[in-house]
DNA sequence: GGCTCTATGTGCGTTATCGCACAGACAGCG
DNA sequence: CGCTGTCTGTGCGATAACGCACATAGAGCC
């Protein structure tokens, strides 16, 4: 039994929902009513590549309890994670921005569940300019928010730091305080070597702020870890709460002519 | 005479048109009539400071022959430049994103014009759900390219990869080779130290790639800067170059409903 | 010309991270 | 149960960047 198959039996208790997407959730009853008969549900397995650097979308995913990474694989193979969007996103901004595609790959961190919607039907109901349009853009800012703020802790901050932000960002995502992760992987997405993130894994387990084990972290002191995490977690969380809290549906108090 | 008046005399020789910044200039005829009258010429002096962090978005800036960085300034002080706008592009996606400020500062990085647009009418205008709407958002996925890239670029590249990469990026956004900037500030927009550009910056005068005194660079080889740079300069710029070649007003080829 | 400020050059010890090598240790599987 | 592959722990020299101190030098000003 793959991983994926674990989690789509786990999971298949749990009633799925579109709802559970906060962008899904925060249209309106006529938008959803549009849009909700060309969802489909996916599995999505742990480190299944959704789109590989400069590939076209042919969809856009709303994650509900899956974590997807928006990750940049340089020539030599060298990688790091640029964003990260789970349940309160959506992967493949790129379709409706206009580019249709980016340069970095996108995979799935932690294996769960999506709903993806044809770029086509996306399309269509963002061109109807209405509240769709404006919801996606402002979680695009939020997004860029995160990579800015990526960008500044690569270069400011330390490996126990930028582990402390990275745990919390994926703790955000998931529903309990576990998550199925090994070093190595996260040495990927931080972009620094895997023995790296042991010793910083290491100190966080001697604080007892974090235990774990071949593959499995379970977070034992949250307020802890957000002490030790450097301020860019903080700044991406309150700034994606601002922006996606609820806000008039159009842009300029007047209507459009 | 302040720097800023300097620059201002000597432009004012050559005539300013909107038409020097690309967005503006790729814009139809209706839009332009729509839009120009409203465009203030605005002198952008040396490390204004256009908007601070949080600060809302009052106007959006297209630059002429200024270039613009987006700073991300951290509680102790220290900074890194997250992504730089010249002709190519608009200050203050912000504002039409829907989240009308940013947790970054923006500074003028080199001086010179810019056209400004005054808030309500940039949304106005955006709100018409026209070509502007798509142009705006198809540069702003460029831009989320170049911040995505300085992610990279923070983690696995040294110093003397990001100064080219640095010195490549300014370039493309003045006339000619000259560009004035002290290595202080260099420092700032790279987030290291002085000392570490002096390094790097001696290291390409030896090769006779560039030569520079007191805040004054002249780029002598192009060709071989870009030979050592990372190759984040030409991701970044062959993005930039797919995204804003002329494409269709609106994504979807139905019109909308 | 001489003063002063700013920009740049340099040396040196410290630190963080890397690259590599290899040693345990646990999980799954036959 | 024992094998095997994966995951984690650890040590050590190399390197890149840092922090600091201070020297040098050009530019502007009186």
């Amino acid at each position: 039994m793959t991983q994926a198959s674990q989690a789509a039996t786990s999971r298949q208790q749990t009633a799925q929902s579109p709802e559970q997407n906060h962008l899904l959730g925060e249209l309106s009853p006529e938008v959803k009513e549009r849009i909700y008969p060309f969802l489909e549900l996916v599995p999505l397995p742990l480190g299944h590549v959704i789109c590989e650097s400069g590939d076209t979308m042919r969809y856009v995913y709303f994650p509900i309890d899956s974590i997807v990474s928006l990750l940049y694989v340089m020539e030599n193979g060298e990688s790091a994670e640029i964003s990260v969007v789970g349940k309160e996103g959506i992967v493949g901004v790129s379709l409706f921005m206009g580019g249709e595609s980016t340069p970095s790959r996108t995979v799935v961190q932690s294996a769960g569940y999506a709903y993806r919607l044809a770029g086509q039907r996306m399309k269509a109901e963002f061109n109807r300019h209405g509240e769709l349009l404006f919801l996606m853009l402002r979680y695009t800012q939020s997004l860029i928010t995160q990579m800015a703020q990526t960008a500044v802790c690569n270069r400011h901050h330390n490996i126990d730091q930028q582990l402390c932000r990275w745990l919390l960002l994926s703790l955000d995502r998931l529903e309990g305080p576990h998550l199925v992760m090994t070093q190595e992987l996260i040495a990927n997405m931080l972009g620094v070597r895997r023995e790296g993130v042991t010793e910083a894994a290491g100190k966080l387990q001697k604080l007892g702020v974090i235990t774990y084990r071949r593959g499995k972290i379970e977070v034992m002191d949250r307020p802890r870890l957000e002490q030790l995490s450097c301020e860019c977690y903080e700044v991406v969380k309150k700034e994606t709460d601002r922006l996606m809290t609820y806000r008039p549906k159009v842009l300029h108090p007047r209507a459009p002519a």
